[in-house]
DNA sequence: ATGCATGAGTC
DNA sequence: ACTCATGCATA
């Protein structure tokens, strides 16, 4: 399982490893695991040419089944890719400014914020694509707002109904105009061909219900809403104001079901959008919209977006959808390095004490974990970043885990600063005290 | 649907 | 070195 072997990329001379099987030292029982992620895949990655290998032993045996016992690992992570050209474009600059923390509290009226904007056009060079015309238009996206609307509450609504009736409202401005692009969706009118994903079955019921029951409440302005409980709503559809996280949620919500009623994938989605102002979006991105799982202010940037791509997903009947594809980009990429799960509550444990770990701590726990110091670095940004996520309003999952809640659970986190533990005036970087930096125990799970 | 990764932009 | 927005690769 663990090495795919199939990568878009690796060249042909790949080494592919066969598995290198490690020797289990389990039995010494004082040291620690002996390893504790696998990656698969040899190559080589840019100019770092460090290699260790990770192997594993210990048994790992979850995974695998068919392995009995021992797994693979290769030498070494990183993958190659394609060394040609590909168009390396993308970049997106979006310059954001940091908005603090969001939902939470985030002090008042923001600010100014920067609104990005980047387009991660490709534009220069159109001239891969099959053929395929692949090119938006300069964008006019949109005019962000600035301020941050906190999202919403903590508590607050949450999704009210699910399998019920939904209730969805318009939210739509409606501009549908004319603008067509490029083919890919066309004008109300003509349509081109359908398209794989595309399986309506049904028909396509375009059921604009709107009922909306929200009411409004205030705006930004000063002060966000905290956390009140209640239901701060606002106006859902208005794409110049800031959206409360209660429309975001409603939004998300409208969009998913109405881009599966039409019969599209998250996959298509996020390709129309590129097509359609030039942003290309990944299905991660997209699902990750509807999930809710990003940040306001990146739910804020999105929204138009995709409401403009159901506008248009409504207004023609047929679908679009191009099967223009990126071209695939020969970049290297590390090999995801998949993390044992022992390992990983060990890391979950640490996080919880100290989120925010120093460099030094990061080495040494790296150590002892026996993962690079650059994997576990990435671990704790990652796990903050989803601590931020938004997603207050999902409500848990669990009930039942207090812990969890506690971990996860909005916003407590707010490392209202770890500083306290730090010397904050240090004059030099903080070094010493590592270890001990942080130190309260948490659950034992 | 998510985990790990990359990069631009900041601090 | 961190944060943020994103995405490849996966489970």
């Amino acid at each position: 399982m663990a090495t795919a072997a199939s990568n878009p990329y690796l060249p042909g001379n790949s080494i592919l490893s066969s598995s290198s099987i490690v020797h289990s030292d389990s039995g010494g029982g004082g040291m620690q695991p002996g390893s504790a992620a696998v990656t698969s895949v040899s190559g080589g990655y840019r100019g770092d040419p460090a290699v260790k290998m990770v192997q594993s032993d210990f048994m790992q045996g979850a995974m695998a089944t068919s392995n009995g016992g021992h797994m693979l690992s290769h030498a070494h992570q990183w993958v190659t890719s394609l060394p040609h050209a590909a168009a390396a474009a993308a970049a997106a600059a979006v310059a954001a400014a940091e908005a603090g923390s969001p939902w939470s509290s985030s002090p008042v009226g923001m600010t100014g914020s920067p609104q990005q904007q980047d387009v991660k056009s490709n534009s220069g060079r159109d001239d891969l694509h099959s053929g395929t015309t692949l090119h938006h238009r300069p964008p006019h996206l949109g005019p962000h707002q600035s301020h941050p609307g906190p999202w919403g509450g903590t508590s607050a609504a949450h999704i009210p109904s699910i399998g019920g009736g939904q209730q969805q409202q318009s939210l739509i401005y409606s501009q549908t105009g004319g603008f067509t692009v490029n083919g890919m969706l066309n004008p109300p009118g003509s349509q081109s061909l359908v398209h794989p994903g595309l399986v309506r079955g049904d028909t396509p019921d375009l059921e604009h219900a709107s009922h909306h029951h929200h009411h409004h409440h205030q705006h930004q302005h000063h002060q966000q809403q905290q956390h009140h409980g209640g239901a701060n709503s606002h106006d859902p559809h208005s794409d110049e104001d800031t959206p409360t996280s209660d429309d975001l949620e409603q939004f998300a919500k409208q969009f998913k079901q109405r881009r599966i009623k039409l019969g599209f994938t998250q996959a298509d989605v996020g390709l129309a959008l590129g097509t359609l102002y030039g942003n290309v979006f990944s299905q991660t991105t997209i699902c990750r919209f509807e999930a809710l799982q990003l940040s306001f202010k990146n739910m804020c940037k999105l929204k138009p977006l995709l409401n403009k791509w159901l506008e248009e997903a409504d207004s023609s009947t047929g679908s679009p959808t191009s099967i223009d594809k990126i071209a695939a980009q020969g970049r290297k990429r590390k090999k995801r390095t998949s993390i044992e799960v022992s390992v990983k509550g060990a890391l979950e444990s640490h996080f919880l004490k100290c989120p925010k770990p120093s460099a030094q701590e990061i080495s040494s726990l790296a150590d002892s974990l026996q993962l690079e110091k650059e994997v576990v670095r990435v671990w704790f940004c990652n796990r903050r970043q989803k601590e931020k996520r938004m997603t207050p309003p999902g409500v848990p999952q669990t009930p039942e885990d207090v812990y969890s809640q506690v971990g996860n659970g909005h916003f407590l986190v707010d490392y209202l600063k770890d500083a306290s533990l730090s010397g904050l005036s240090d004059p030099d970087d903080q070094r010493v005290r590592a270890t001990s930096s942080c130190h309260q125990v948490i659950l034992a799970h």
